[in-house]
RNA sequence: GGGCCCGUAGCUCAACGGAUAGAGCAAAGGGUUUCUAACCCUUAGGCUGGGGGUUCGAGUCCCUCCGGGCCCGCCA
């Protein structure tokens, strides 16, 4: 597997400390802060107590011990602190040349190599918009699934539809009593949509309304052909709804199976709960009790009157998902309001003796309203769709006022790629971990640290490498083009993308990448706005830096491309 | 009542246990006859919710309190 220049830096630092003290210790190389002078740092305040040294002592001792070499230049100590700079002109000419040769591959990784990695994301409700609350789960999956392919997995991605289960009693049983045809017609999940408010409403007043649910509920699962015949209809208009939002937002999956495609798999869960001992009857219903994994709420695998639980459809389809396609790692991009069923799950299955996978709950936080939670009953709630529409309408009337000369069919490729790529950054620039207050300026901001920001500055690199007339990279890379502040922080940045993208893909916080993004796009600007590239002394440098300049847009274009956010040429 | 998560500049957020905690927005000022000003450069702004502890070193780990969010067998 490739070693990048800037993790072999790390590890020779190690090493050349490590043979100057005579012993294999383990110490952080971390980055030194702006100020210092030098490239990488080592802390040495652990080797201090042992040696009965200070620890400025020991890193002098280090820095005289470890001489000029091809990797770095210069040891010195400050404070306690071992500080390392590297020779530019051969780190520089590495870097360069392993983006020349990998070009879009530059990143990529062969960790995954051989092994099947299923990421279970959107998940949308039938019979329901889609809300902004359903864009986490669904960009978040889709960027995680671009990095697992980067690190070489091989990808399922299954957008497990909220299809099945005792809501849609209630909404047959309101089609029976109140649909408005002619709505219907025209628009028929805006209409099932009223159809489900109206029956909490009613449901409200008159309880009675619920026992109306359950029978039209029992109906479907025992096939009856009136309200299998209107389920699958309903399906059938919410994938075409759904699928508009998916193509705006360009996220696709390779299997879409949804709940109600398990219903018939869960009678062999429970057989093999129950022969292996570990489902026991408790209060009518059949449940596994959890204790042994610390967990004091059991799953629930049959309800008193017979019927199945999410949790056993979720067994159901992990299962499957185990036997069809021999994962590795299986991934639920699913919110944190859901850990402890995901707890419950995942222990549920080892249980059961699917141990050997590694399972992961990717949960994130919560988007709210700032008038509280969203609520689709109460109508308090914002449509994705909508959103989406509003962000490309903001970027068209931006591209309109900064770019009229453009024809109007790239002008509007242009709105679209900026104004979906705004939305997905908004979300991925942080941590999933965190609630989201959604706020339409926020999310829509075309300016600063906004997805805009980074394309821009792939137009802007794009446009050099374009007046230039693409000529070929430079080799050897001039040392030169590595001389000023500006052009060695874009270097050595760029020489850390690789780390970025391993750290996203360990950890599931595509953030990661886009905060690294982020402060590429601030090197590039400033460097773009200091150093000139076409109008370089001689043709020496003005070559190399624009093979920099390349190199800083295939990294733009690459990154952004994992975070699903496509780049314009012009803007 | 029990459990989990979050709390960092006015606002929204970053920060593998490492040096003087960084950005964006908002505020004030400056920059375009030179590769696209959706940009760049200044300035100002902090007891990292409070209090204890562990560590050579804590925004980061542990305990506790406060504030907010979420979850806690017959919904998903």
């Amino acid at each position: 597997m490739t070693e990048y220049a800037f993790a072999r830096a790390k590890r020779e630092a190690l090493e050349a400390v490590r043979r100057a003290l005579g012993e294999p210790v383990d110490l952080p190389v971390v980055l030194p802060p702006a100020e210092v002078n030098a490239d990488l740092a080592i802390p040495c305040f652990p080797l201090a107590a042992q040696r009965r040294k200070s620890p400025p002592e020991i890193a002098g001792d280090l820095a005289r011990a470890i001489q000029p070499g091809p990797t770095f230049a210069a040891a010195e100590a400050t404070g306690g602190y071992l500080n390392l700079t590297l020779a530019r002109p051969a780190f520089a000419s590495s870097v360069m040349s392993e983006l020349i040769r990998l070009g879009d591959r530059y990143g990529s990784n062969a960790e995954g190599a051989g092994r099947t990695v299923v990421i279970d994301f959107s998940a949308p409700n039938v019979a329901k918009p889609m809300s902004v609350g359903h864009l986490r789960s669904t960009i978040i999956g889709a960027a995680l699934y671009k990095l697992h392919g980067f690190s070489g997995y091989r990808l399922v991605g299954d957008n497990h539809l909220g299809d099945w289960g005792t809501q849609f009693g209630a909404l047959l049983h309101a089609y029976s009593m109140w649909l408005d045809g002619d709505a219907y017609e025209q628009d028929p999940i805006a209409e099932l949509l009223r159809l489900y408010v109206k029956f909490e409403e009613e449901a409200g007043k008159d309880p009675s309304l619920r026992d109306r649910a359950r029978e039209w509920s029992l109906r479907l699962e025992r096939g009856d052909p009136d309200a299998r015949r209107l389920w699958e209809e309903f399906v059938r208009h919410s994938m075409a709804e759904f699928q508009r939002t998916y193509d705006l937002l360009e996220v696709s999956f390779d299997h879409t199976l949804g709940e109600s495609f398990y219903e018939d798999k869960t009678r062999e869960v429970i057989e093999q709960a129950v022969a292996r001992g570990i489902a026991v009857e408790d209060e009518g219903a059949l449940i596994i009790r959890l204790d042994n994994a610390g967990i004091t709420t059991p799953v629930l695998l049959r309800r008193r009157d017979g019927a199945t639980l999410y949790h056993t459809r979720d067994l159901a389809t992990a299962i499957y998902r185990i036997r069809t396609f021999r994962p590795a790692r299986i991934l639920y991009v699913v919110g944190s309001d859901q850990r402890l069923h995901f707890r419950q799950l995942f222990a549920a299955l080892r249980e059961l003796g699917f141990g050997d996978v590694e399972y992961v709950h990717v949960d994130f936080g919560l988007v709210r309203l700032p008038e509280g939670r969203m609520s689709t009953r109460r109508g308090r709630v914002v449509f994705l769709q909508d959103v989406l529409e509003e962000a490309i309408e903001r970027a068209r009337a931006l591209v309109d006022e900064k770019n009229p000369e453009l024809p109007d069919s790239e002008r509007e490729s242009v709105a679209r790629i900026v104004g979906v790529g705004a939305i997905k950054y908004a979300d991925l620039s942080q941590s999933r971990i965190k609630n989201i207050v959604f706020d339409w300026n926020r999310m829509l901001s075309l300016e600063g640290d906004s997805a805009p920001y980074l394309q821009y500055t792939y137009v802007r690199a794009r446009g050099i490498i374009r007046k230039a007339g693409d000529a070929p990279p430079a080799e050897p890379f001039d040392a030169r083009a590595a001389a000023s502040a500006q052009e060695w922080a874009l270097i050595k940045h760029l020489s850390r993308f690789p780390e970025a993208v391993h750290d996203a893909t360990h950890t599931y916080f595509p953030h990661v990448v886009a905060n690294y993004l982020f402060q590429l796009a601030q090197l590039f600007h400033t460097f773009y706005h200091e150093i000139p590239v076409l109008q370089a002394e001689d043709e020496d440098l003005r070559r190399s830096r624009q093979h920099l300049v390349g190199g800083a847009a295939t990294v733009m274009r690459t990154g952004l491309d994992l975070l699903g956010i496509r780049v314009p040429e012009r803007m």
